[in-house]
DNA sequence: TCTCAAAAGTGACCGCAGGTCATTTTTCGA
DNA sequence: TCGAAAAATGACCTGCGGTCACTTTTGAGA
């Protein structure tokens, strides 16, 4: 009977993220360090490296997990789109799904801008598992764009505005409401993927 | 003639200023250690913390005096702005000057989001000194929106979809240019503040 | 029940960061 | 030439991410 140990083991491993999560949610990603975490679960620093290589690492596993679970809520929706409109609604209930998780989306706004400076950390973040991705979004939009517009480039500029949009909020700049962002990237998908204005 | 005293402390603040802007320009901000900035201007760590009070000090007076220059250069173009879309042009001829000056837009972008953690900071980052402000578009943009949109909205709206550009770029993803989000914005500028559509 | 190798857990330690400050060196008017 | 004031120094502080030799716990087999 391994398996007792093993469970201990993934017991540990549990409890550690969980104490991430926490602290990363509160605190944001540099701000939290890995004794805090580990103090926090009842744990010494080193058992933190017998289960992730880095802070980095666990990190992506929850950016991986909670990128999963927000597009759980929003399965089965997307094939009701019948239009570019819908499909862009669809889209912004989505992301105002993440911006309603407490702090996350700075902290993930925090972690992209931290990952730029890493080659390798950039390189994971393009890949959709990580990312609120440009590519994503193409996807969803891609059959019901009515114009030469390349839909890739519809979803990288929706991706922008509502990242700059993170800035935007994290900053505390009262200017725009997410209901103006919305508005404002749902009228430029549809000025260059519909044919009626 | 304590002058000599003080032409000596001032040339060794430019020295150290020269030697931060070319790291950070090279490396980012917080790539960039204090001993490297001496050491690479031929002085001690202490040196620094007799004329700034905190790397961060330093870095805001570097911003302030480059958004001075970009300003610099766009100035009386502002003026023969007859309508929205030429004001909208001279906004991001001035806004892919950044662009051009090597990496900086991805350092003020990494900068931005840093500060976005500290109080102090964040509201600091606010004012138009340290900020491709909104408010500083809005302005420009204010006495050629011929409908009833705030053009403050349509200055932050110009900002975010400009940040975002930059979070796209500094991952090195390639599906935008400059051009497409220069039209993007233009686009929906126009859209929100023209009568004509 | 006892044994002991393997697995889990520990915390002192490393290099380096931003920042401090008592001390040394340089400057320059009297 | 002298000495106070200004400039420059670098050892030192705390805290970070990360390492690893060590101790403690676990559990299968005798």
């Amino acid at each position: 009977m391994a398996k007792k140990q093993q469970e201990k083991s993934q017991q540990t491993m549990n409890e550690l993220m969980a104490s991430a999560i926490e602290l990363f949610g509160k605190n944001g990603f540099v701000q939290t360090s890995v004794s805090e975490i580990t103090e926090h679960a009842g744990y010494a620093k080193g058992s933190f490296y017998r289960h992730w290589n880095s802070k980095d690492e666990l990190f992506l596993l929850i950016v991986e997990q909670k990128l999963k679970r927000y597009r759980e809520t929003r399965n089965g929706k997307v094939d009701k789109a019948t239009n570019l409109a819908e499909a862009m609604d669809v889209i912004w209930d989505f992301l105002e799904s993440i911006i309603n998780d407490k702090n996350w989306s700075s902290i993930f706004l925090e972690f992209t801008v931290y990952s730029a400076k890493s080659e390798i950390l950039r390189k994971l973040m393009n890949k959709s598992v990580y990312r609120l991705s440009n590519e994503i979004f193409a996807e969803l939009v891609r059959d019901h764009v009515e114009t030469d517009f390349p839909p890739e480039k519809i979803g990288a500029l929706n991706t922008a505005l509502f990242e700059g949009y993170l800035i935007h909020r994290s900053l505390g700049t009262q200017v725009l409401s997410i209901k103006d962002v919305r508005q404002a990237a749902i009228a430029l998908a549809l000025s260059n993927g519909s044919k009626q204005s």
